[in-house]
RNA sequence: GGGCCUAUAGCUCAGUGGAAGAGCGUCCCGCUGAUAACGGGAAGGUCAGAGGUUCGAUCCCUCUUAGGCCCA
């Protein structure tokens, strides 16, 4: 009889502390291994992890996703489905080398060269090595179960050729070309950055001078331009200036010269001036004017012209565009259509070239003031202002990109973009406005900017020849074939530069020599092809077909449309023609609690790490999957503390449950214990089972159709429910001395209803809820799983589902509720026995019968009455809702009054039983001293005090010998109380 | 300028074509064999504004305003 299976419970848990040890535990076990082979060969579900870049420690942001990709894969696991748990880092790509180039102090691409690119790229594999495992460690202390040694790097060989198949094939389709184009470019990190890249992070709010210039027209004296630009440096390349063919300009006398401007922008003029006539912006083409800087060698022959363009804004500048074709998107397309001079004057690090006079190796920053000197040397200066815009900056360095004409390779989506869209369609997007998004992306976007002149990356298969003519490699095995020298050198490496480049093959149409370029591929190649490399496309096609297409995704929305979906979305139409996944899951992005952004600057950042020791994992968890995930989240240690707190109801029924099982000995195992639960008569335990079924049911469903937030929300009402009816109602049952079926009923009852619970929770608080498997199922069953993320999820028992006692059982609350409103409303509390109590309006009261006894427990009353208006007196409170009335009786007497008075006394001296710090189950003896009518009722009453409050004896005097002793007052009366434990 | 999303209590957010909800905060009260907890009650909302559809709109439609994200 002595065997006390339950291990008792610390009333407060330290969440941070469990999570420690039952991550030791898991470690020691190996259970994800397990959990694989329990599920093998059963019916497979396809997760996608979306590579997260190995480059830093993760921030809570990404906690936020790999939580649910925790979620659905424990949940589907619970559900018996084969998974493959793979976990993908993110490798390559100009983000690790501009955190290596700080690492090393580099300022420029030629630090990188003079370092060697061998030694810079082993650099650069180390530092994705280094935080691929930082970031495992991280994501194993969030909960999160991975095949973690099985995880796929995107600068695997696997993934670089398969890339390489995919540019043949898009090679195949004609799609792949050498553009020139200018493109915006980021002088530090010598590359041009594509248009995915700049969109987002890639623009900040930047104050620039705002030039206005006075461009003098030939053959008509004192006659200028005016226009306007906010990049001085362009002017080095100005061919032309465009206006609007449709606005209005004005032709003004001021400060003894004529100007032309937009009618609109006069305000820009400083000064008196008048109006000397008006004119269309379509006669003022053709006109020639004379440029800034004549001087320059490349300015030479230049013929300077008006040119129109329906672009011209008539709400900045002058309406006088100044057009530099080498040095801008929009200018270089004009100049395609008016033949104008392309003059190209930076190098790739941002630097004049040497043919420019004194402006020759300075960049474009520092070269402002020698143009401003320039241009009043000229006497082409009108003024200059400060102007803020926004402006595009590199999205990795934050350096502001310039633009410049370089040839660049794409792959063009004139066809493709279709395709896409179509691919597109057949995905399921939650929320469904993805769709929508994804599609005007499609429907706005370029051609795909492939390379990149960069070191840490694709190597892309491109090889140009100087006739002209190029060539895509396809795999490493055609490189072989083709390589007419230096494979020996490479042989051995990764396909990455430098080793890759030794490689040389000849032209297929002239016999020539052919280099690969020297370019690298946009990362998003890398990430993009995953759904093909890491299912082993090339090499084992029935492997990947068993798992492909994916069954679902889940990564952060804002950003992603242009990158990884777009990528994967890209590169399975033209492989396959198909969707890569059928589910893809957005969430929106973490700001600070007060809903700021977080940044290092700021001090407001919380580091994963620090969050999941101060607040605890699961808390964490349970606050991500409760959130709305199309809506920003406000992260911060408040919100911990709140989810904490209701996490802790829960802790408190398990503990109680562990408190009373312990001292009755309660083993789910033992015969003599087990009530089977389709057999219980208890309303209260009926209730408890019918709302834990259909919880399961709820819950399953919401888990199912990818409803997360909503699954929190079921449970949290359900602990309520647990904690604040069922237990409250039912604590007598667990606390008498008799075991009988009533109280095995309670156990089987509760037990069920724990043990169900905590498996519907595992997949979001894994660690939590293995704490209490441990107790409540390891250790009194040898046959259980060892861990409770080996269970299955909790089948649905239908018979259990009772419709008509949950509506009794709410209307039974809800009249429970009125009584407490009038004793409010009385002011009467609820230690004090009353009466009667008389509710109206009562539909069914045969259906509230069996029920009644709850109501009279909750309220402390002695009669209820239903639907009899007879009864009711004066001295009666009157309480109405939905249409329901109750009528308290309030009058007390002597009976009443030392009925209450009992309560109180047995009350105090629990709390005395307390203070001693006396176990719940020990006896005691008790002495007291009061008046002579408080003696007498107590001894009327002595077995039901002794009872509860297990006293052995009780005498009328104070203990010699005692715990505790203390002064209680009861009303007017004094009593001197003793206690001793026995 | 265009696309998408959001707007409900002081704060954070649920919710529904049929008499407005939760948590936190505030103020009262209670409980005390789950107790460094817990329970009950109250105050607090023209459900952003204006139109429309409807017997009935916070919900559906249109417009406006404000905020967020994306694109130009």
């Amino acid at each position: 009889m002595e065997e006390r299976k339950f291990l008792p419970v610390p009333p407060i848990p330290d969440f941070v502390k469990i999570e420690h040890k039952i991550l030791k535990f898991w470690q020691k076990n190996n259970f994800l291994k397990k959990l694989m082979e329990k599920n093998k060969g059963k019916k497979k579900f396809s997760f996608l992890d979306g590579p997260i870049t190995a480059n830093n420690p993760m921030g809570v942001h990404h906690a936020w996703g790999r939580t649910y990709k925790d979620v659905v894969q424990r949940y589907k696991a619970q559900k018996g489905f084969d998974q493959r748990f793979q976990n993908g880092f993110d490798c390559q790509g100009l983000w690790v080398e501009v955190e290596v180039e700080k690492e090393l102090g580099f300022k420029s691409k030629r630090d990188i060269e003079k370092f060697g690119i061998d030694k810079f790229v082993e650099k650069c594999k180390e530092r994705v090595l280094k935080y691929s495992k930082i970031q495992t460690e991280q994501s194993i202390r969030l909960g999160q179960w991975m095949d973690w040694e099985n995880s796929y790097y995107t600068m695997s060989d696997e993934n670089n050729y398969t890339i390489w198949y995919f540019l043949k094939k898009c090679h195949e389709h004609g799609w792949i070309y050498k553009g020139e184009d200018v493109v915006p470019w980021c002088p530090r990190c010598g590359t041009a950055i594509s248009q995915h890249e700049i969109v987002t992070e890639g623009y900040k709010e930047l104050t620039h001078p705002g030039l206005y210039l006075q461009f003098p027209l030939k053959g008509k004296e004192r006659h200028n331009l005016l226009v306007w630009t906010t990049t001085p440096w362009t002017l080095t390349a100005n061919v032309a200036c465009a206006v609007h063919p449709d606005l209005v300009y004005v032709l003004i006398k001021h400060n003894d010269q004529f100007y032309y401007l937009l009618k609109d922008r006069l305000n820009v003029i400083e000064g008196k001036y008048e109006i000397v006539k008006e004119i269309l912006g379509k006669e003022m083409l053709n006109w020639e004017y004379e440029g800034p800087f004549n001087f320059l060698p490349v300015q030479k022959g230049v013929k300077h012209i008006v040119i129109p363009w329906e672009g011209v804004s008539a709400e900045e500048g002058t309406g006088i565009v100044h057009i530099a074709p080498g040095c801008g998107r929009e200018d270089f397309l004009l100049g395609k259509e008016f033949s104008l001079k392309v003059i190209s004057p930076i190098d790739e690090e941002g630097n004049f070239l040497d043919n420019y006079d004194i402006l020759s190796k300075k960049n474009t920053k520092e070269s402002e003031e020698i143009i401003f000197e320039l241009l009043k040397k000229e006497n082409k200066l009108y003024k200059i202002e400060k102007y803020v815009h926004r402006y595009p900056v590199c999205w990795r360095c934050g350096v502001e990109l310039v633009f410049r004409l370089v040839p660049e390779w794409y792959i063009s989506m004139k066809e493709l973009r279709y395709k896409i869209m179509e691919v597109a369609k057949q995905v399921q997007w939650i929320p469904s406005f993805g769709l929508e998004r994804e599609l005007d992306w499609l429907r706005n976007m370029e051609d795909w900017l492939i390379s990149k002149k960069r070191y840490w990356g694709l190597a892309l298969p491109i090889y140009e020849c100087e006739c002209g003519f190029f060539d895509v490699i396809g795999s490493k095995e055609e490189l072989k074939e083709r390589a007419v020298e230096g494979y020996e050198k490479f042989e051995g490496h990764s396909p990455h530069r430098p080793w890759i480049d030794y490689v040389k093959i000849k032209c297929l149409k002239c016999g020539n020599i052919v280099n690969r370029i020297p370019d690298v591929g946009n990362p998003w190649l890398d990430a993009g092809i995953v759904p093909f490399s890491t299912l082993n496309y090339l090499k084992d096609r029935k492997y990947w077909e068993e798992w492909y297409p994916f069954d679902f995704a889940v990564e952060c929305f804002p950003g992603q449309f242009r990158n990884w979906f777009y990528a994967i979305l890209a590169m399975a139409t033209v492989l396959e023609n198909s969707p890569p996944v059928k589910t893809i899951f957005g969430y929106a992005l973490v700001k600070d609690e007060k809903g700021e952004d977080m940044h290092k600057s700021k001090g407001n950042v919380i580091w994963f790490d620090e969050a999941a020791e101060k607040m605890g994992a699961d808390i964490m968890r349970w606050i991500f999957v409760s959130h709305n995930p199309f809506e920003n989240l406000f992260f911060g240690y408040k919100l911990g503390q709140e989810t904490k707190r209701k996490l802790l109801t829960l802790w408190n029924c398990y503990s109680f449950f562990i408190t009373y099982a312990r001292i009755d000995n309660f083993d789910p195992k033992r015969k003599e214990c087990q009530v089977a639960l389709e057999n219980v008569k208890n309303l209260l335990d009926k209730w408890l089972l019918s709302i834990t079924n259909n919880l399961i049911k709820n819950v399953d469903k919401a888990y199912n159709n990818y409803e997360f937030n909503k699954v929190p929300r079921l449970i949290e009402e359900y602990i309520e429910n647990l904690s604040n009816w069922y237990i409250r109602r039912s604590r007598r049952r667990f606390w008498k001395s008799q075991l009988d079926y009533e109280k095995w009923s309670a156990y089987n009852t509760l037990y069920y209803a724990l043990t169900t619970l905590i498996k519907l929770i595992a997949p979001i608080m894994p660690f939590l809820s293995e704490e209490m498997y441990q107790n409540l199922v390891v250790r009194v069953d040898e046959e259980a799983w060892r861990s409770i993320h080996l269970n299955d999820f909790p089948e649905v028992q239908e018979e259990l589902i009772d419709k008509d006692i949950e509506e009794r059982m709410e209307l039974c609350r809800k009249l429970v509720f009125l009584g407490r409103a009038a004793r409010e409303k009385a002011k009467i509390k609820i230690r004090q026995p009353l009466r009667k109590i008389i509710f109206l309006n009562i539909p069914d009261k045969e259906k509230l019968e069996d029920l009644v006894s709850l109501i009279i427990d909750e309220l402390n009353i002695k009669e209820v009455i239903f639907n009899e208006e007879k009864y009711i007196e004066k001295n009666f409170v009157r309480v109405e809702e939905d249409n329901l009335i109750a009528f308290l009786d309030i009058s007390l007497d002597e009976d009443l009054l030392w009925e209450g008075f009992l309560r109180e006394f047995i009350h105090h001296i629990q709390i005395l039983r307390k203070e001693a710090g006396f176990e719940i189950t020990d006896r005691i003896i008790l002495g007291y001293k009061g008046e002579k009518k408080i003696e007498e009722v107590i001894k009327k009453n002595m077995e039901y005090i002794k009872n509860e409050i297990l006293a052995e004896e009780i005498k009328e005097e104070i203990l010699e010998i005692k715990d505790i002793e203390r002064k209680i007052k009861i009303k007017d009366y004094e009593i001197l109380v003793s206690l001793k434990r026995k």
